[in-house]
DNA sequence: TGAGATTTGTAGCACTGTACTACAAACATT
DNA sequence: AATGTTTGTAGTACAGTGCTACAAATCTCA
């Protein structure tokens, strides 16, 4: 719980993770004496001051204490970030590559490539804890299957395990779907810090989407949960690249937005802020597509927020550049098409995180079994270490 | 852990709830003691046989250890039951009522009177430890509020803190929506035992629906979480006496169901059932009917497979009698709609409680405060009788 | 039919983790 | 400078669980 705390929200004073855990200040102090055997924690100068009493002395997260490293895969570029305890990007490096069909060797030897180029500037190696990594498409949790990606035409490739074997990785490595992890980031250190139950809507290529309820991440069964890109929101839509009729996707993705605003669905970034320029300078045939996708959106979300009752949707991507276009739109047809109960309680606000949002969150990811049980995470590897030496 | 093992499970040897808790025999033994002595559980005979090795004794939740009253406020019925621990009814009264506009005061005395008869033939009321109520309505969690409820025609009800005064109840009531305690039931003893992402649909005069997702409840901010039936799922769909248009509801209630089938919607009961012996007899106007409910059933099924990646859908009420009518169709649209991965893991199954699904959940909510903390739930009930001796 | 194998319950002891208490330290207030 | 407040420290106590040895109850096989 101490360390979780820390890396959540930062340096905290003695008695405010008091506070926080419920323990009291002997258990408080073994604790911390623990942690800062590990280097995990370290104990500063006492905090602020302005009320009576002794100070309390400030706990910090040491950074280096425990280290990640968070890879996204996305449609036109690859990250990979080292991350330190805390949640503080040590360093990133990415590098562009062109849209369409990538092999997953290539993909994997660009990330292994990049890992060397990260450690070659990065110290704490040795403190490396997990390895996060978000893919655009739908992943298997359980072993890091990526099921299919039709923007990188992937299907059934068991990344995880290729990736692991190329990074020769001694600790856990874990793949999931971008928007999975986006929704992580921003519940934890974007736009839905505090909220409990957060929709998020990613607008990249496709439209994916990340749910947490009661702050804990959907996955549902296999970990394709959240795919709210292709839910049949239009009967008379017309077909999708999944091969159903009607997804959402169709509606208010990048290829619907540029379509309808009069250019070449495969423009990609280029195209879409030639479309935004002319939104904000007012040219018809781009208002009236933004106004489609702000209508649509509202409809999906009135779905979602019945079913979720969330308190907080969050667009991300395309989507969140468009927050100030169509927020208006999508209120109005929230009002109409959501119930009112749960309608009432949600806000609608642009992503904070912005595309690194589900880079942050697949190091948040990276750390969960360190989190879950920091002393025993730590008493393996030196068992490790010791075995080795 | 253990009486929540006993109470879900029913009567288990120690050996298997040392293995399902992770405890030892040792920890077994002291806690089993402390459980007996609150009487909430009794040792029986040795289990049955056919291995080497001494026989483990069976521990057995004692029914009337713990006792809850669980109630169902339907359309045109109202329950109440009295359930011992492990979830056997020991007694159950029921009173038939008009549908319409039904008086909050009216229910509630209604209630209070089926509470009256049904501890005139219960022993065990000291025992009592919980209510729980389920109503086919929209119900904020942390107060019972009844934020609507268009069938009963309630609005911004306060109907748990008017119920619990009326019953002058000195121990926790909580309220909760119909389809959100059906499921709870249908996932402990029902059709979704064992299965940990479930999705539940009750189709009475209205649509709603339940989700459990990892092995918890989907409640949302507020708890109107789960409110499939106002989905809009029919862009070009008629008014919803919701206030929205195309809503779910429209297309697979039973007013849509009767519409179509060329009898009048306002009904009831027995029209549905002429409806199902038309079905059966192959009238094609009744039959044209149901493969619209199946067809629209599967459109909003497609949506909350991607969603919830869920392994078990489970169909109530109306829904639930039209299964073996409406299954190949929505298998068809499902095919046709939802995603591939989740698609291929869910299964569409008719409720195994029926009617009573929502009341019996509502019992296991009751319990839930005590399962959490029987050993403190007893010291505080052993505190007040000797506090009022 | 009886000895050994197997599994489980029992009892006592040890260890771990946390709370409790008293006291010292560091600050604000007056 | 005295007093009050809050926090860290150290020692002790207590609760909960695991471990070990042993007894009890059954099955298996010669």
């Amino acid at each position: 719980m101490i360390v979780r705390e820390l890396h959540e929200h930062g340096s905290l004073s003695r008695s405010e993770l008091g506070v926080r855990t419920g323990l009291t200040r002997s258990a408080i102090r073994v604790l911390i004496g623990e942690l800062a055997d590990l280097h995990l924690v370290n104990e500063g100068t006492s905090a602020a001051l302005g009320t009576p009493g002794r100070p309390s002395s400030l706990v910090n997260p040491t950074p280096l204490g425990a280290v990640v490293l968070g890879m996204d895969v996305k449609v036109d570029s690859v990250d990979v970030a080292a991350v330190g305890l805390g949640g503080e990007i040590l360093n990133q490096i990415r590098v562009e590559r062109p849209r369409g069909r990538i092999s997953v060797d290539r993909t994997v030897a660009d990330l292994v490539d990049l890992v060397d180029r990260v450690w070659a500037i990065t110290p704490g190696r040795e403190a490396l804890v997990g390895i996060g990594v978000a893919v655009a498409g739908l992943v298997r949790r359980s072993d890091g299957l990526v099921y299919n990606a039709p923007n990188l035409g992937w299907n059934e490739v068991p990344f995880g395990a290729q990736l692991s074997d190329a990074l020769h990785a001694t600790v856990p490595l874990a793949v999931a779907n971008e928007a999975d992890m986006a929704v992580l980031a921003e519940h934890r250190r974007g736009a839905a810090i505090q909220a409990e139950h957060v929709i998020y809507l990613s607008g990249e290529v496709g439209v994916g989407g990340g749910v947490i309820i009661d702050g804990r991440p959907l996955t549902g069964l296999a970990g394709y949960g959240g795919e709210v890109g292709h839910m049949p929101v239009n009967p008379n839509g017309i077909a999708c690249r999944c091969g159903s009729y009607g997804c959402w996707e169709t509606e208010i993705g990048e290829g619907a937005l540029l379509l309808r605003a009069g250019h070449r669905p495969g423009g990609g970034q280029g195209e879409v802020d030639v479309v935004l320029e002319e939104v904000a300078a007012g040219v018809p045939e781009a208002l009236n597509a933004v106004d489609n996708v702000g209508r649509w959106l509202g409809v999906g979300l009135a779905i979602l927020v019945n079913v979720f009752d969330p308190e907080i949707v969050v667009l991300g991507g395309l989507l969140g550049r468009l927050h100030p276009y169509v927020l208006a739109r999508v209120e109005r047809e929230l009002d109409r098409l959501a119930l009112r109960a749960p309608r009432g309680l949600v806000r609608v606000v642009p992503s904070m995180l912005g595309t690194r949002a589900s880079l942050l969150g697949a190091a948040e990811l990276a750390f969960e079994p360190m989190l879950s049980d920091p002393l025993g995470w730590a008493g393996v590897r030196t068992a490790a270490i010791a075995a080795s030496a």
